[in-house]
DNA sequence: ATGGTTGCACGGCAA
């Protein structure tokens, strides 16, 4: 078994398209999961992704705000798609791709004051990931083939932002959500793909702001997009990148793909 | 300290 997995904020698929074929062409993965495809699943541009060669689809969208897609050149089986926290808001959508399960996940930005006293969206990022590490302790199956993916709205490292200090009290990197994050991944023992390559030392990040006038000369950016793996499937890790580039490309989203090769 | 940009959809809201 050879899997080459893609996840993008690709912020509109209908306004990335040409973005997603030049990832379909440069990284050539078998599967992409998307996220904040914004739109609702009888307007998903299915066709333009079939032409890149996906040809198995699994849409879980919404009007205008969130949405999910796995698009896959193998078969998929089993799609779920599941509420979190009492809301219909299409951030979590699973499937079964050469017996390996993919979780594709999109935890709420939590708003600009990191205070649940003060702001709603907070809250609700706090208990997303709070119901996250319930639902993972709930399944845990160390042996289980398992891939997570997604926009997890945590730079968890000190090298996961362009300032740790600055950062500190910036939504994102504040430690109560570091914590939270982390109790998802210690609820099913989860290995972070990408720092298994890169070392914790080096900064890294997959999201830069479009408020910056210059992104890439400021490179105040932050890793917010992740893979993470099951301890069984450590020893299959081939390889791991972020696609810097990409924040680049014509009409970019302010997220980057991250591609891991598993053999 | 503040404002900076983008997408959806056409007025703010969310990021």
């Amino acid at each position: 078994m050879a899997l080459r997995i893609a996840t993008w904020n690709i912020n509109s698929v209908r306004r990335r398209l040409d973005g997603l074929a030049r990832l379909a062409a440069e990284a050539k993965p078998d599967v992409i999961c998307l996220q904040e495809t914004k739109v609702q699943n009888g307007d998903f541009p299915r066709e333009a992704v079939e032409k890149l060669g996906y040809r198995h689809l699994f849409i879980h969208g919404m009007k205008a705000y969130n949405g999910l897609a796995i698009l896959s050149r193998k078969p998929m089986t089993k799609m779920e798609s599941r509420l979190c926290v009492g809301r219909e808001d299409c951030r979590y959508a699973s499937a079964i791709i050469d017996g390996v399960e993919i979780h594709n996940c999109y935890v709420p930005a939590g708003g600009d004051i990191p205070d649940i006293k003060l702001n709603d969206k907070f809250a609700h990022k706090l208990d997303f990931l709070a119901e996250l590490e319930t639902w993972w302790t709930a399944r845990r199956a160390p042996k289980a083939k398992a891939i997570l993916v997604g926009d997890l709205n945590v730079a968890p490292l000190e090298t996961d932002v362009w300032s740790h200090k600055q950062l500190l009290d910036v939504v994102s990197h504040t430690p109560v959500e570091v914590e939270h994050l982390g109790r998802v991944t210690k609820a099913h023992d989860w290995v972070d793909a990408v720092r298994h390559f890169i070392p914790p030392e080096q900064k890294l990040y997959s999201w830069w702001s479009y408020r910056n006038r210059d992104w890439n000369a400021s490179d105040r950016g932050r890793r917010l997009d992740h893979v993470w793996v099951t301890p069984a499937m450590k020893a299959s890790l081939k390889s791991a990148k972020i696609l810097r580039d990409a924040r680049g490309w014509d009409d970019a989203s302010d997220h980057v793909p991250v591609v891991v090769e598993i053999k």
